[in-house]
DNA sequence: GAGGCATGATTGACGCGTCAACAAAAACGA
DNA sequence: TCGTTTTTGTTGACGCGTCAATCATGCCTC
């Protein structure tokens, strides 16, 4: 099961290098723009991003969970984090007495707002405008398969949680 | 300054998705694997594959550091949890009071060898089989382009070490 | 060789995520 | 209806990373 290893040549190591590079540095970097520019860091920017598309700015905490794919106690960690700045409120849910309803503040509002724009140019300059049309297209499909394969073995997160 | 964002269209926002996604996911995934088939973890296996690629096993702290492009404080805390698993030493570097060597214990060499095929059979089979190899050859300067821009804007990690 | 700056490494506080345990309420089934 | 199971959400412990502060040592220059 060890001896039959297919290793890595040199030139697939040095793509494996580059692409983890871009894994591990990725998103710290986008957090980085974000705190920088706005007073919100990237997992709060995805609570409020998730919120402000919902009608009311209002969302039960499971389906927001659910929408972002997180557990809920990650969530449940974030929300009393962002609760204490400020940026989101805790509703009980009228319905059922388990829930909560989770609403966006002003605060939260005026955030998003001043963040959004500044997050996009990130995506914008950094993702879409350094590539040609067609390496966008082959990362498109390159992520959509690199995810499903890993799905496939079982080892994506949030294995339940695959339905489209 | 946020009138003239250049927004996402459709298209557009299925890529960011999709490659959000990835780079939400995998490094998740593969520490998984990694956790569930050997007793390492991502970073773990990454300081232990670093070691192994020197001389004698050894490195100083420093230059660890700087192979993994991770702050000092990073590897030291790490370094003291590795420790007390047994997994690494440390070593008082004779050339240098201040610095510290750091070696890998017969244990870390053991956990090593045992991960390294199922790690290298994950990458194989989640990031090489799936593609083609036009797919392969975009994703690769995709990477290397995005990670340019990103440090051109200054937000990379480590903006010091980009030596090459 | 004494002052001052740079380097190497550690520590503590804090944000963040996972996991396992928990409590309360709902849904289900006989 | 009563008991079991599921769902929802919280909490605490712990691993992990960042940042700022700290301290000792090395280096460099006058």
């Amino acid at each position: 099961m060890s001896s039959d290893t297919r290793w890595l040549d040199a030139h697939e190591q040095e793509i494996w290098r580059a692409l983890r590079e871009l894994l591990w540095g990725f998103e710290s970097a986008m957090d980085r723009q974000l705190i920088r520019d706005s007073e919100l860091s990237g997992v709060e920017y995805s609570v409020l991003a998730a919120l402000s598309e919902a009608d009311d700015g209002i969302l039960r905490a499971r389906d927001l969970a659910r929408q972002l794919g997180w557990e809920r106690s990650r969530l449940s960690h974030l929300l009393k984090r962002m609760e204490t700045k400020g940026l989101v409120a805790r509703a009980e849910c009228p319905t059922d007495l388990r829930g909560f309803n989770i609403m966006m503040t002003t605060a939260g509002r005026d955030a998003i707002v001043k963040a959004a724009p500044g997050h996009v140019s990130f995506v914008r300059e950094n993702v879409f405008d350094p590539l040609t049309e067609e390496e966008r297209e082959a990362l498109h499909s390159a992520a959509m398969k690199i995810q499903a394969s890993i799905r496939e073995a079982g080892l994506w997160v949030n294995p339940g949680v695959q339905k489209g």
